[in-house]
Formats: C-alpha cells, structure tokens, sequence
DNA sequence: CACACAGTTAGTTAACATTACTAACAAAGA
DNA sequence: TCTTTGTTAGTAATGTTAACTAACTGTGTG
C-alpha cells in the first residue's frame, strides 16, 4: 500500500531541497546562489550542490554576473524553462486546436484542424498524433524532451480514471481513453473537461493570478462553472462539482429536457435563444446571441425585459456561489464576456445589495487561449519539478 | 520569511517519520513494531529508535503480548490516549457547556454554566477560567498536560485572526480575544464559529464519518452551513463561505432585515415561524417549531401548505449546494432534525428530480455534544501530533 | 510423549551511506 | 582591509542493509 522508496527517505528531503530552490530560481527570475541560501534556510554548501546537480541536468543555468553589493560579484543562475516541452489540445466544437509550450507555459508553435463531423473516435486519436507531430517538426522540439500532453474537451470527463463518458464532439464514449492516447503517443496525458482545463488557464495566466479562491462561470450551450479554492482545483466527490447549471434558478416546472439543469434550461444560450425567438430569429452564424440581445434591447421593450431577466438569474446564480463559497473572484466567461459595462455594474449592485462578501466581479482575460493554456499548465501541474528531478 | 529550522531539515524527516508512526498506531489501536515497519517503508532498526524514543515521550506504551505468527511473540504498542488533554467549550444561548477530553476525543469530565445575560466579556473570561479549573479538578489532569482548549461560539469569528467581531451571548466584540484568553488561561485557544464546531463534531465522530467532501446544513435561528471539502475545512476567503442564508431563494423583495440572507429571511426558524403566526403563537418554551408545524399540518391545511413550502425551499437550498459542490453527504442539523421520515423522503424525491448526483441525506448524529466534540478536535487538528514531538 | 531441530517472526546491533551543517578558506571586488 | 560569493573539508544526524539474538511453532523421531 505505501511508495516504495529505495534509498530511505533523505532522498526525499534531497528532492524537497532540490525543489524549494528550483523554485526560489523560478520565482525571481535570476537569483544567487548566496541569495538562494539566504531565502531558503539552506546552507550556502548545500545550495551549491543541489545547484550543480540541476545545472547537470539542464535545469538551471548560470547566466552571467550581477552587480557587486560590496564583495565578490554573484553568479546569477536561471530556469531553463527549454529543458523540457508540454503539448496542449482542446476540442472546441468541431475544431482541434494544439499548441506546444515551454515549461513556461509559452506557446513554440500551434496547430489547428476541423475535424470531419460526426467524430470517430480513433480517427481522432490519429489527429491528435499528426497534429503532434507537426507541433514537434516546427518547433523543432526532439520527442524526448517532451513532459506529456494536455487534451480539454467538451463533454463528461473523469480525470481520476481517465475516461471520457460523453464526448460527441470526439467520438470518445467510456472506455478508459486516457490510457488508450498514451499508448498511441508515448506519453503521458491528461484529459480534463474544457471548462475545467479554461479555469486552470485563466487561474495561472489570466484574469485569477494573484487569488487563491477562483470560481469561473462559463455560460454557453450550458451553464457550468470550475472551482479553485484554496489554491487547489475541487472537482466534488463525482466530479461533479461545478455543475451550477442544476441550480433551482427561474421556473422549476416546464422543464422539458430532463438531463439539463433548471438555471441551463432557461439561461444558458440556447434557453436565451428560445425566450427570444419571437424577435431574434435573424441570428447570423457566428455571431454573439447577448451582444444581438443587447442591440435589440436599445429599441424593443420586450428584449430590454428579457436582458434584464437574463442579468438579473445569472447575478442570482453569482450569488448563490457566493454565499456558499465567498470565492475572492468570480470570473465571467462565455458568452457572458459580451455582457457590457453597463450589465456588469447593474450585477454588481444587485449583488451588494443580495450578499455581504462581494468578490471581483471580472470577465474571462485570454479569450480563446485560456482552454490551451490551461491544458498545458494542466500537465506542468501534475509533473512539478519533482518529476524532472526524478531522472536518477 | 522563512520557517526558522535550527538543525537542517534532516530533523524534519525524522518528524515526519515519527508521525507515521505514530499515525500506524492511532490507526490500528494495536501494532507491533515489525507491522509498522512494513506499513510505512521504514525499516524495523528506524522505527524501533523512533517508538522507543516515543515511549520515553510518554506518548506510547507497551501493552503485552500479541499472538504468534509461527515465530517469536510480537510486543503490541498503544497510544497514549491520557499522555495530554483538550479542554473544549461551547456558548450556546446564554449556557457555557465545558467539558475535557482526551486524545481520543472522550469526554473526562463536563461542566455546565448558566451565565448572566447580557453578557459581560470579562467576567465570561472568568467564568471560562473558572470552568476550566473545575474540569482539571474532577478529572484530576495537571493543568502542565492541557494542550489547549477550543471555543465554538455563535456569531461571527474570524478563525485566522482570532477575532471575534461579533457575539452577544458572550459580549466579545472586535478586539483579538483569542490572545486575550490565552494570555488569561495560559493556554494555545482556538476560537470558531459554533456551526464550524458542529461541523467539525459531526466530521470526525459523527454522521460525516468515513467521507471526504461534507456540508453541514443547520436551520436555527439562521441559515448556515459548514464545509468540508477534500477532507480539509473551507472556510472562503475571508471567512465567509457557507453563508447559505444569503441564497437567492424565497421573495427578494420583502426583505425587513437587510443584515439578514434572503434565503434566512423566510426560511429560517423565525422566518418560518413569522410566516406560521396565524396558528402557531401558542409555542411554549423549549419546543420544536418544527414539530410543531408538523403536528398543525394533520389537522390544518395553511400549516400544511406552509410545511411543504418550507421543505420545498429548503430543498432548492440543498440543490443549490449539490450543484455546486457536489458533496458525498449533506448533514441535516438544527430544526432539520425535527423533520420527519416522510419529510427526508419527500425532500429526497425532489433533488433526484432536479439534480444529477443527490449525496446521502442524513441528520445530524451527535445532538448537543456536536459543538464540543468539534470544539475538542479543533485543538487535536491544531496541534496534530508534530507539537508533542516538538518537546526537543 | 519428550525432544531436537528446522523454519519463521520480532527485535536489536553494527557498519555504512546519504545529506546537510559548520568552519575555514579562496576568489573577486569596493 | 573589509565584504560578499562560492568552495572545500570535516562532522553530525538519520536512515539503510546485513547479520545476529530471542522467542515461538510445528514436525519427525526415539
């Protein structure tokens, strides 16, 4: 039941150390070996060690001289954040869209495709090889050096197990398809829901760097939401937390789809679309369904009135996240990104008025990039630094 | 900024090992040390040195013999349950419920106090100092072996901080009255919320035993809940979450009290009983105003209607919180206990209508010692046994 | 039935490996 | 000359493996 360990666990502590100063290097960009010892409760003779290990390794490399506070000049020391790659993938409707990243989280090169539609699910795993593939020929990245691969896609997804258990958008359907894409691409993979891969996104590199309590509402063809809290992404005991589209929000009865949620039926997209077909049935593809109903609301009384009903449930939904979890941020995304100024600043009354903990109220920061960018870090996050430090 | 570690971190490894440890022991009552050895990758030599230190530490004890297993009799090692104490303390209403534990969480001795209302905050200090006296005595523990005492109270707590900011039952306001007992009882104190404390109670002793993701519902005269998400409490970020009276459930408008959640407003036990005063003002003292609303229900169809109201919005509260944390169990506390069989079922019946994944509904187990059974573990969590392997 | 002996399990001792620390020193600059 | 940076050398702490003692089970034999 428990990890074998070898050597005894100093080693372990080794690999904390290794850690905690791969991390000050991280943190400041340049740093000393001296300035490492001093932040780190570790001696100057064991930074340099565990120093000179990581620069064997590639991970750290002396990058010149800093300036001189009095005595001998520091040899300043840097990540090399090109030691190793990570690949990233999300299906978004009936498109792939790849990137390749340093341990940055910097995108070397990206790659797109439309998929044929419907999908067949090992067609679609050939894409993902191809498209990584190509990823690796531009980049120029050797296949050795790349740390594993990230795929969001829309659906049912339990990362525990690494199965997909509705996906129509990939053909992928039960079955532990993790495993199955590792097989196929020597590597290891993480599959996320997209949401859960935009939150991460949005949580390292977008609107929630900073906070450690972070829940992002995605409202689209559903209504759905990712939780951070504490620092740590909470996925519910099935995987199931976040699914904010079953709130009771608006009329309980004259539910017609049993499978959606109460809140989704009536104010996600499509339930929108269905309260407004009487004036919105001209809707071009492509083109944002709130940014239609906003322009219609500026002459037609019944689109004013349905706007301010969709604004008015969607601050009931924010409230009742905020009453259970008085997150620091609470991130707008989806469609609700077209949601304008004055939308947000009527929410934001109602919440002041509805709750006592308001937290920032701010819309998605990364557009489209968010889902790959999380995918990414998604794969940084499960291989910390401990994994490369592994390579005994 | 760092954590200050005299000896290098070596010696944290040997904490870390020790807690294993002891942690084998806790877990299996009785173990030899041969079987600790191949439960936590330690070696026999390593953990002999670590129990024999800990059994000059006084926290383990050698308790006999165990059964052969075809070769030499192993020697069975037990915790030291009575090596410390916890002192535990609870104002519910204007009583002070005391009482003093020992490791294990089992009450040595109890004490209760009516105090004089309003209260005064020195001299609930004193009483506090007195009561704790009187518990050392009847338990004959020397005050050297108390590790600390927690205090649930009813309010509003800052944990972090210590602060209490606001609570009329025992005239603490602002100020960081955690030191201030502290300094008073010569003692580490945790304060916290008395819903926190009952949480917690139930969590590790009662119904909430055996999962990891938890809510804590409790109707009284709020509306509040406690959580506990992967094992771990949540707590929001700044200390707010799980104030589910705030929920946008009920008329918004019509709101007297604007201190005071909309959802709380109208479901609360003053709210309900607001809403029942047409037939319900002849309650006497101590009663349940849920049992009582039941009881009209067979005979009176406004009571009955409005019983099925209430249960019908406390059910959107608790779809509320399973959409979005999908929690294993939600624990029913408070007036909810008064609810009856056919209640549960028909409140269940609605969440499997409405949402996807319903948790075990269970009420709360532990009654009125929830609070001090939580109020007791705050401090074992607190000072997990890292502290007592601190006497270097 | 007594008893020797092989086999097994528990716990300890001894020698060794790893890792971080302190102290002292060399290098480089103000 | 005094500082600051980085390294070298010796030491202390802690865990490991290997080997040993202790204690018990079970079995075959006189």
């Amino acid at each position: 039941m428990q990890a074998p360990k070898k050597t005894g666990n100093s080693k372990l502590v080794k690999k904390l150390n290794k850690e905690e100063v791969l991390q000050q290097v991280v943190l400041h960009g340049q740093i000393s070996r001296a300035d490492i010892s001093k932040q780190t409760h570790l001696s100057r003779p064991c930074v340099s060690a565990l120093v000179d290990e990581m620069i064997q390794e590639g991970l750290l490399q002396e990058v010149g001289m800093g300036d001189s506070k009095g005595g001998r000049k520091p040899i300043l020391l840097e990540y090399n954040y090109q030691a190793y790659a990570i690949a990233g993938a999300i299906f978004e409707g009936s498109t792939l869209d790849m990137a390749i990243a340093d341990m940055k989280g910097e995108f070397l090169a990206r790659y797109r495709k439309r998929l044929a539609q419907p999908a067949n699910g090992e067609t679609v795993i050939e894409d993902l090889a191809a498209g990584l593939d190509r990823l690796l020929r531009e980049s120029g990245i050797p296949r050795e050096r790349l740390l594993g691969m990230g795929v969001g896609l829309q659906g049912v997804t339990q990362r525990g197990s690494g199965t997909v258990s509705f996906s129509p958008s990939t053909g992928w359907m039960g079955s532990p398809i993790q495993q199955t894409i590792e097989a196929r691409l020597g590597l290891p993979v993480i599959i996320d829901n997209d949401v859960n891969m935009m939150t991460l996104g949005e949580y390292v590199r977008g609107a929630g760097v900073g906070h450690t309590n972070v829940v992002y509402m995605y409202v689209g063809t559903g209504i759905g939401a990712g939780i951070i809290l504490d620092g740590q992404f909470y996925r519910g005991s099935r995987e199931a937390a976040g699914e904010i589209g079953f709130m009771m929000i608006g009329p309980v009865h004259n539910r017609p789809n049993g499978a959606s949620g109460v809140f989704e039926t009536h104010y996600s997209i499509p339930g929108i679309q269905e309260q407004a077909k009487g004036f919105l049935s001209d809707l071009q593809e492509g083109s944002s369904v709130i940014e239609e109903l906003i322009r219609h609301a500026k002459q037609n009384a019944e689109a004013k009135e349905l706007l301010a009903d969709v604004y008015r449930h969607w601050a009931y939904g924010m409230a009742n996240i905020i009453s259970i979890l008085n997150p620091e941020i609470l991130i707008l995304s989806g469609e609700m990104v077209h949601v304008d100024g004055e939308g947000v600043k009527q929410i934001h009354e109602w919440l002041r008025e509805w709750v006592p903990e308001v937290p920032n109220l701010e819309k998605a920061s990364l557009g489209e990039r968010a889902g790959l960018i999380g995918a990414v870090h998604s794969v940084l996050e499960a291989f910390p630094f401990t994994r490369l430090l592994d390579k005994e």
